[in-house]
DNA sequence: CAGGTTAGTTTATGCCGTAAGGAGATGCAA
DNA sequence: TTGCATCTCCTTACGGCATAAACTAACCTG
């Protein structure tokens, strides 16, 4: 399921994600009561932690606490709520996003290495992909990011409206193409049947269940025997069959978008 | 969390998709026992209506049951498990897409009449966008929807190759902005808060906590200024402001779709 | 050393998917 | 007509989830 941004006290999550803490101004007193044994910044390493090694649906508040050698309640001292932390996890994730891209070789080439870094860092990280974009945590991390896009579409000199446009068509085919690949691995892992099997345990199943395959579907068995996934003869068994072919389309598919760029530029001119 | 197609016995869950329930030839004896109450349609009838109107989070066997006037575990004597139901209801979702586009005005129209087709199916039943892609469900609309495209970039000439990265591409495109649409809305539902009163309560806290915010981020805040959401003065308080920039955006973002196609055409001749 | 503050715990509530087992209905063979 | 196999549907139970509420114990200040 998709998770919406802290809808909880604002002022209190917008503190949170800049680190807002404001421990006055050179005061400093010591507070009463134990010492904090964590900090928010434990939490949300753990919490990333756990999401990495077991996706958004293994990422609950005990397997974070536990994880830290505590329970799930004593988290709430220094988070409000899960979805704070995954808010907070969200931002301090796209830390390891680079700020900025080389543009000696032009917006296309920088592009391209955006487009690559983003996927890559989507399958790292394929709970990032269910956070959702529609009402923006407004992080810190978040800004770098998109203004590092927008700084290499600034080179290409197309108006704010295209821009926006080129922005989230390159952010839908990123992020759709990880999530093919996040995928593939989560299904190959978490069923232990890898894509091969899978498949040979299915295709013959479809013919029983639909002999007439080839007439009802003629494009679809077309594109399957002209351009077969395993290229030459079957791919070894161990081979993530689906990754593969993912990949290579994800080349294809980003060198439409940047077509599509450079055909906005040119009609501008 | 993402959801894969079924793990379960690959024939039974076949078998269901496509309604291959071989009732033996002629003979059609009669069971013993009481008779059905209840069919496998009834079920992911229900299921789907449980799932539009209060996502997946909110399809659960109780709920699905209740609609029903059974228990969840009712369900169990005509569906394996949520996962298969999900399946089921997947493929019969995809039923309401047309299975052809008029092809007489070229591709480009028939695309982008597939495109916008596409953007409010997603819309009207956002959980489908959580099915997973990477394992498909193979259901026999599964395979109507794909073909219609294939069919549509046929016209185009080209390879197939091509023709892989352009369904993935628009697919992706399509699956992206209507979530965007999808949250959207979910988010102004769930929270009680619209779009305007959300962002009124948290943009003043980000200039609270990032007064420099247009020094750090100059290619943002430049966007911002040049092409706010709100055209002339602000909206009136009930539209749905993310909504429309989405719209908006998509527009632009279909535009670079096709006109990347449109190059690769140009490149092949 | 008393009192207030804080970190962390335990316990409880109401959700979830689904395993296990039982109750009652039904059709067929004897 | 009886008895049984088979089927639908139910109740109960288990271990998971987020988090509210109330508690314990550590700690600083007066």
């Amino acid at each position: 399921m998709v998770v919406f941004a802290g809808q909880g006290d604002a002022r209190r999550s917008m503190a949170l994600l800049w680190r807002a803490d404001a421990p006055a101004d050179g005061a400093e007193k010591q507070a009463p009561g134990p010492k904090p044994g964590l900090s928010v910044d434990d939490i949300v390493s753990a919490g990333i932690e756990v999401a990495d090694a077991e996706g958004m649906a293994g990422l609950s508040m005990r397997a974070v606490g536990e994880r830290l050698g505590r329970t799930a309640m004593a988290l709430y001292t220094y988070v409000p709520s899960k979805n704070e932390l995954l808010d907070l996890m969200f931002d301090q994730t796209l830390a390891e996003l680079p700020a900025e891209y080389d543009l000696g070789g032009g917006w296309r080439a920088a592009l391209t290495a955006w487009a690559e870094e983003a996927v890559e860092f989507n399958v790292r990280h394929p709970w990032v992909l269910q956070v959702s974009e529609a009402r923006p945590v407004l992080g810190p991390n978040e800004f770098v990011v998109l203004e590092s896009i927008l700084r290499i579409l600034h080179e290409t000199g197309l108006g704010s409206a295209e821009v926006r446009g080129a922005v989230s068509a390159l952010s839908h085919f990123v992020r759709g193409a990880a999530q093919v690949i996040a995928d593939a691995r989560t299904a190959a892992k978490t069923t232990g049947v890898s894509d091969n099997d899978w498949w040979f345990s299915r295709s013959p199943l479809l013919d029983e269940v639909s002999p007439d395959f080839a007439d009802r579907f003629p494009m679809i068995a077309k594109l399957e025997t002209e351009n077969p996934v395993e290229e030459n003869g079957l791919p070894p068994e161990d081979t993530p069959y689906m990754e593969l072919a993912a990949r290579k389309t994800f080349a294809v598919g980003l060198t439409l978008q940047l077509d599509g760029i450079a055909a906005a530029i040119a009609k501008r001119t």
